[in-house]
RNA sequence: GGGGCGGUAGUUAAGCUGGUUAUAACGCCGGCCUGUCACGCCGGAGGCCGCGGGUUCGAGUCCCGUCCGCCCCGCCA
């Protein structure tokens, strides 16, 4: 293929089919940058050497579909350097024009700067370019990588159904109107969770599928509506059996897809742990990208002790506490800080801007303090305030020294998280500590661990399971159930990497008693049970084994061991922020005969 | 549902505090050129300034609405 030829292809003659890239005309002679799908070579036309060729050469223009035959040339001194096939060309004998192209609506190179809208609108023009072919190329590697991994370690593949019931909760359900049954609808699967803890049930033992999923939630740069699992269950299985498995698979991937070896970065071929708990605390979400510090401190504590510390929001937060009105079914509040270093030489005019891009996440701003001599806080709002006793003990906590800067964030715990932990994102990045865009090979892997098994919903007033009902309390949590709710921990897992999350999952409750508890924990009535999980809380009381297992999402994988920006670029023909397909133009509104042949009316 | 940024030749952008013929680069078309590789040189064509309304003597520019794209919050494994 072009992109292959050799030194050592010299004097052969070869016949070549590709895309004309380039067209330098001499008048005397013509030089064409012939590109297939492994990459470029100069293709030569002389008239001296094939009249006829040289004439189709004079009205050839990018993007014809060529096939020549010719042969391969040293280039001796006239070489180029920056090609891979510089060393030679094609001087060219005969040549057939398979296809004309009108003017591309934008030029296929590595450097195009269209904008996504035109590139998504032409795909099929976007993929011819080096760089999406690389990444396409990369997933395709990967789906290899992970078939062949799970084949050699005793795993099954099997598929399970698109079109299934919709289950409440979780994500929103794309629904399919089924014409057979007037009214009724199937919903796409979000995942294929049910039916592979029935797979378990009925002793298959290790499965494992590539499956796609879909779910009908907003957009992000690594979200999409449709998207692409690494779906993995197993019997008889623990948390740590698991993790191993899954180690082992994104070893083989990264040596397989990118050529890197994680060895030498996770020696004894294990990714670190770190709890919930510990992660919300240092990072402020569940995610966190472990390529650099710039650690939140939690002041919550520091402030109750000293009663505020002469600042008066603070007071408000810590009154909760003092007054007993403090109760484990509200929302926490809770006081954070962030340091910026002396080195990052932030100017008043940046500051501003951190507070503009808080107010964006919902912050009512952020309160800021320049640390001076002695420890002295200056251009902030608590410097008058302040006790020296609280101004020391939070530079003593937060390891501040003069010219750095404290940022504050107070409130509900959920926000101050959200706020902060963009804003360590956002710090990462305009100082430079991670690059604005990529990994520099920079791989920092981590499981979370421990989670708690509910959450407080503030809208529906009640706990709601994090994850999904079907996951197991630790041990010695289960009596823990009816009492605090709140504390009880799961066997409950996610995997990050470089602050993405690329997959979770759990060890499953197949025990029918413990799962009871869950449900009245919930809130969750027997009818109300039976009447949605009736055929899994049956199939447990069947004989199910212990089992548990987990889901990795292979676009983000695939975007990151390929160094992509987005999601977008590892889907072949992905859909925009609001689910729009530009090429096609779907979604498109149904005929009033289709409406009316599934007996369904449209409100738009 | 909310916040931010953007939409001007085929493409990417410039266009200030409203002013006369809307610039540039690449691409495209024609001509010249046998060693270029971002080839070069000469000439040319190309515009519903996203769309709709408003203010004004006059709108790419100001105001309102709307559509589309990107990033984020909410939402979501």
């Amino acid at each position: 293929m072009c992109g292959e030829l050799r030194e050592e292809h010299i004097g052969h003659e070869v016949v070549l089919f590709g895309w004309v890239q380039n067209r330098r005309d001499h008048g005397g002679c013509v030089f064409i940058d012939l590109r297939d799908r492994e990459g470029l070579v100069q293709v030569m036309f002389d008239p001296s050497a094939a009249q006829e060729a040289f004439d189709l050469a004079n009205v050839m223009r990018l993007e014809w579909v060529v096939g020549i035959r010719g042969k391969v040339r040293d280039r001796g001194e006239m070489r180029n350097p920056r090609l891979a096939t510089g060393a030679v060309e094609i001087v060219v004998l005969e040549a057939t024009v398979f296809n004309r192209s009108e003017t591309p609506p934008f030029q296929i190179e590595d450097n195009t700067d269209t904008n996504e809208t035109k590139r998504l609108e032409y795909r099929y023009l976007d993929l011819r370019r080096n760089k999406l072919q690389r990444t396409i190329t990369a997933r395709s590697d990967l789906y290899k990588a992970t078939r062949d991994y799970f084949f050699e370690h005793g795993f099954r593949e099997i598929e399970t159904p698109f079109l299934i019931r919709n289950t409440p909760g979780g994500a929103r359900n794309f629904l399919v109107p089924c014409r057979l049954n007037p009214g009724t609808f199937y919903a796409l699967a979000e995942s294929p969770q049910l039916y592979k803890q029935l797979l378990m049930v009925s002793g298959f033992d290790r499965y494992f599928q590539i499956v796609r999923c879909f779910r009908d939630e907003d957009l992000r740069l690594d979200r999409q509506p449709e998207f692409t699992q690494i779906d993995v269950e197993m019997s008889f299985i623990n948390q740590d059996a698991l993790f191993a498995i899954i180690e082992g698979l994104l070893f083989r991937i990264f040596r397989e897809v990118a050529r890197i070896d994680l060895l030498e970065l996770y020696p004894d071929g294990r990714f670190p742990r770190m709890r919930f708990e510990e992660s919300m605390r240092r990072f402020g979400n569940d995610k966190p990208d472990l390529r650099f510090a710039l650690e939140h401190t939690d002041l919550t504590s520091l402030a109750v002790e000293h009663d505020g510390g002469g600042i008066p929001l603070f007071k408000a937060i810590t009154d909760i506490f003092k007054n007993g009105r403090y109760r484990l079914d509200l929302p926490k509040e809770i006081v954070k800080a962030l340091l910026i270093p002396s080195s990052a030489n932030l100017s008043r005019t940046e500051g501003d801007k951190l507070e503009k891009f808080a107010r964006s996440m919902g912050s009512e701003g952020l309160a800021r303090a320049k640390v001076g001599e002695g420890g002295v806080w200056t251009q902030s709002p608590f410097a008058k305030n302040i006790t020296p006793e609280f101004r020391e003990a939070v530079n003593q906590a937060t390891n501040a020294r003069p010219g750095d800067i404290l940022c504050f964030q107070f409130g509900k715990e959920a926000k101050v998280n959200t706020v902060m932990a963009n804003l360590r994102l956002h710090l990462g990045k305009i100082l430079g500590y991670i690059p604005e865009i990529g990994h520099e090979d920079q791989w920092r892997f981590l499981w979370i661990v421990d989670p708690p098994l509910f959450e407080y919903s503030e809208e529906e007033g009640r706990y709601v399971a994090a994850h999904h009902a079907f996951t197991r309390p630790h041990d010695d949590c289960v009596e823990l159930l009816d009492k605090d709710p709140g504390k009880v921990l799961c066997h409950r897992y996610d995997l990050v990497l470089n602050g993405f999350e690329i997959g979770g999952g759990s060890i499953r409750l197949h025990d029918p008693e413990v799962q009871a508890k869950v449900f009245k924990a919930l809130n969750i009535s027997d009818e109300e049970a039976q009447s949605k999980f009736g055929f899994l809380l049956k199939a447990l009381r069947l004989g199910a084994p212990p089992h548990g297992g987990i889901a990795l999402g292979l676009d983000r994988l695939t975007m990151l061991v390929s160094g992509s920006e987005s999601i977008r670029d590892v889907i072949a023909f992905p859909k925009t922020q609001q689910g729009n397909e530009l090429m096609t133009g779907s979604p498109d509104f149904a005929s009033p005969g289709q409406l009316l042949e599934l007996k369904i009316s449209s409100l738009a």
